[in-house]
DNA sequence: TTGCATGTTCCGGA
DNA sequence: GTCCGGAACATGCA
């Protein structure tokens, strides 16, 4: 589930749920997803403490004390719940901050995520590595100067966090189908134009899907489409294209989105 | 039973 | 150094 929009919809929940309260204990379920701390790490570093801030960068939530700085992310499967203190476990709840008036629960089904900690700003940017901008950030001027001199296709370079950071599978099929681009069309040669319509549709589509905490699989969408066998394209009715691109499954309109 | 899944990382090869 | 494909990670669903 979790890309751009996801995550952002996780930070508001953490942030809503979990700033200005105090950390009464920690509860590792699963130890297999702290990452860089121990049960007893993780505890030591939080327990006493409140939550100050909850940000996020591209798939990044990040979340601040103070001192220690907590920092999640989220797989394939991962989320956060907010939860009161006396409801049953869930299979998948692997680690539960137990706050003031409840817990927060960070969930996540096949463990790709994890959870880790880190001292301070620099010790945050070695554990989630160089990332570009956010998203959000990105506008056409900045997308241009960072697709130029490209050699690789599109949606790789789109899907690279190095590069910008939290677009996903779903979110970059969704923005290319809509900007009317191919996917295999060379990220370091695509006009002006181009350029300008894919930073539209980016932020037209981060728009709309931060509000709902998740791409919305709408009429009208590729996303709402995307999963059915034999799908046509929500605009032109054309049988849909499906291949594997830059590793990952990919959809597209060979009517809409040529070349 | 097989294939596939919205993410990341590592490896080998061009 | 750049880029790509494939495999691995753990789990559940069609």
């Amino acid at each position: 589930m979790p890309e751009l929009p996801d995550v952002e919809g996780f930070r508001r929940r953490f942030a809503r749920h979990g700033l200005g309260k105090r950390v009464e204990r920690v509860e590792t379920v699963d130890r297999d997803l702290l990452r860089n701390t121990s049960p007893q790490g993780i505890g030591r570093a939080l327990r006493g403490r409140e939550f100050t801030e909850a940000d996020r960068h591209g798939k990044w939530l990040i979340a601040r004390t103070g001192g220690p700085l907590m920092l999640m992310h989220f797989g394939m499967t991962g989320l956060i719940h907010w939860t009161a203190r006396d409801e049953p476990r869930h299979p998948h709840d692997r680690v539960v901050l137990h706050l003031e008036g409840g817990e927060l629960r960070f969930r996540d089904q096949r463990k790709f995520g994890g959870v880790w900690l880190a001292r301070d700003e620099a010790e945050r940017e070695r554990v989630t590595g160089p990332m570009g901008p956010d998203a959000l950030d990105v506008d056409a001027d900045a997308l241009g100067d960072l697709l130029a001199g490209r050699r690789g296709a599109l949606k790789p370079a789109l899907m690279d966090q190095r590069l910008i950071a939290g677009m996903g599978n779903l979110l970059c099929d969704e923005v290319l189908w809509r900007a009317r681009v191919g996917p295999r069309r060379p990220a370091g040669r695509l006009s002006p134009k181009t350029v300008r319509a894919l930073a539209a549709e980016l932020h037209e589509v981060l728009r709309a899907s931060n509000r709902r905490g998740r791409i919305p699989p709408e009429e009208g969408w590729l996303t709402g489409v995307r999963d059915d066998r034999g799908a046509r394209c929500p605009r032109c009715g054309t049988k849909l294209r499906r291949a594997t691109i830059g590793g990952r499954t990919t959809v597209w309109c060979p009517r809409c989105q040529p070349r």
